[in-house]
DNA sequence: CCTGGCACTCCAGGCGCCGGAGTGCCAAGT
DNA sequence: ACTTGGCACTCCGGCGCCTGGAGTGCCAGG
């Protein structure tokens, strides 16, 4: 019971149920693929893996398909992620190449996975909290409003309007508000972002009893503004592709879309994946079918990297039909991630 | 041959067939709609309808179905647009209310308008040319780094990060940011943002020639957020919805789902739907399946409302199969649209 | 352990059939 | 000049039937 070639016809079912979409039998097997031995020969082998449950047929005297599980045996073990043509990765390249600012390089890499791929991709922002503060300022624009910036290391902007109902004078508010400019960077810069946020207490205290009810008001608006940078977004498209290879999804395409939406689900998927200690080389992570069943996405497989320092800093990757080309979608997301992430280096 | 009958008939016909989704015939209009008269007289009208053009059907035989042309003649003359009643309009009110930031109240617009209506929803942002700069502000953010921010009259905030790598001595970089702060504030605030990108030559014009490299990398930089702050932008939502109506869409379901990605294309939509002067009261458009082919939009309503001061900043509105509910449809934008005019009004 | 043969199963799709819903038209009624 | 009942006609949609083909499991022999 040559366990090796059972491993063969596993890969050759999956390769083609992949490309032709229909139930593979026995004899079709050994024409297309070089298996070396009879239909009966592998029908025994079939029988054996559908035991151990990594095929399935649909019906009696129906070809076999692969299960969830086949699908993750075969990633796991069979897969050979092909390398992408020098084409291909200078077109990446080129194509990553002209963004500008932080929300530009997203956009960009977001089409590109969903183009290269004709599946839906997902980028999430690079900022978790990992992310340091950069720079805090604090600008009064006239009247008695205030604007708020916060940077962060990772590109990210954060900026929020403050007007003041406090009694000061108006005198004093540009001495007032260049002093907290002062205090606050002094404290908060080079600090992670949730941390500042746990520091902000701290510097209101220092500030003179007279002006602290106004300083309450912008460190309000601050502690907002460090929140919302904590706050994890991410971006989707290719929702079309989806459609395209609708038979794929008996009748749940509409609830993919709606988690899609959903961005708290997908950022709770992404959070999974980056937990994942299965991740294999190059940070790329992949999950199939019902693995995530309880986000509604049963049916659909998901194959995302982080990206960035270390790959730590956010995930990107894309979600099709658990009938996906696995090698080639796998190769497609790391290749993006890598490009992505060099040039966030800069 | 009163014509009068005649309409009743065709507003039978279209809130029948929008309601059960098949072709309706004769007998059963007079069984559902209070015509008073036979069902052979009924077919006399049909007739009549279908040689001008208004309904038609499928095959012989088979009842009738309303065209686009149809459905046109029903919005701009035979629809009442129902009221929505009071606990609605609270739910809307009591669900914009809670936004912060415009961001936030576009987002939770277009969930709500995709909730109600149960169709896909677009959100054009608030900004077009009308928008003013009401600040500029030039921040030296450490080494030779220098952080713009520009808010506009919209609410809208652009930010850039400036490396300078003219020759200017490191002690002069802050006096010449604030220079530059000033002057830029004096020449471009309360001009509406294209102006403020004409007239940024001659500010520069202004700067003593030694420092003139290092200000021209800076309004170089202004010059982009203030591209930025000109380009459209648009949100969208409910895309599900459309999958669920998804017999509705013979075949195109994909291309629309393209085009709604695709925001420039919706934003062209927007854009001539702001410029139908057909546009009834309320600021409401409507647009019917073909009267929009050339956008892969066949078979696809649009129902849109401009918002904001004037109905003039900006457009929100729904997209559907055209076999939708109009008089329902519309009545949810135009709520929505008001509530938010009221919300960015203040 | 592989292989050819064989009997069995079962879906997919083509065919024919009919009922029902709907139409157009006409002649008669008001 | 409309409206109406009657009538013949059309045609889709669904149902049942059937058959061909692909696939399987099992067995006995190499």
């Amino acid at each position: 019971m040559s366990d090796e070639r059972r491993m063969a016809v596993l890969r050759a079912i999956v390769e083609d149920y992949v490309s032709t979409r229909e139930p593979v039998g026995s004899k079709n097997l050994v024409e297309r693929y070089q298996l070396g031995v009879s239909p009966a020969t592998i029908r025994n082998d079939m029988a054996v893996l559908e035991e151990e449950g990594y095929i399935a047929q649909p019906h009696t005297s129906a070809g076999r398909v692969p299960t969830d599980k086949g699908y993750r045996l075969f990633v796991d073990r069979l897969a050979t992620v092909k390398p992408m043509s020098a084409a291909e990765k200078r077109a990446i390249q080129a194509f990553l190449d002209g963004a500008a600012d932080l929300d530009d390089i997203v956009d960009r890499t977001v089409r590109l996975l969903a183009s290269i791929t004709r599946q839906a991709a997902v980028v999430q922002y690079p900022s978790l909290s990992r992310a340091a503060v950069r720079h805090v300022e604090v600008i009064h624009v006239g009247g008695r409003s205030a604007l708020l910036v916060l940077i962060t290391d990772t590109g990210r902007v954060e900026q929020r309007v403050v007007t003041l109902h406090s009694r000061v004078a108006d005198a004093e508010l540009p001495p007032l508000l260049a002093d907290l400019r002062t205090r606050l960077n002094a404290a908060l810069v080079s600090r992670r972002v949730a941390e500042a946020r746990d520091l902000l207490p701290g510097v209101a205290d220092e500030v003179p009893a007279p002006q602290r009810a106004a300083a309450d008001e912008v460190l309000a608006a601050l502690r907002d503004g460090l929140t919302a940078a904590l706050e994890e977004r991410v971006v989707i498209a290719g929702t079309a592709n989806l459609v395209r290879s609708g038979t794929d999804f008996p009748a749940s395409l509409g609830s993919v879309l709606e988690a899609l939406e959903e961005h708290v689900v997908l950022l709770r998927l992404m959070q999974e994946m980056a937990e994942d200690q299965q991740s294999g080389p190059g940070g790329l992570s992949v999950r199939i079918g019902a693995e995530n069943l309880d986000l509604g996405l049963a049916e659909t497989s998901v194959v995302t990297s982080g990206y960035g320092e270390g790959q730590a800093l956010a995930r990107l990757g894309v979600l099709g039909p658990t009938r996906m080309d696995y090698p080639t979608t796998m190769a497609a997301v790391r290749s993006v991630a890598r490009y992505v992430s060099r040039i966030l280096a800069q």
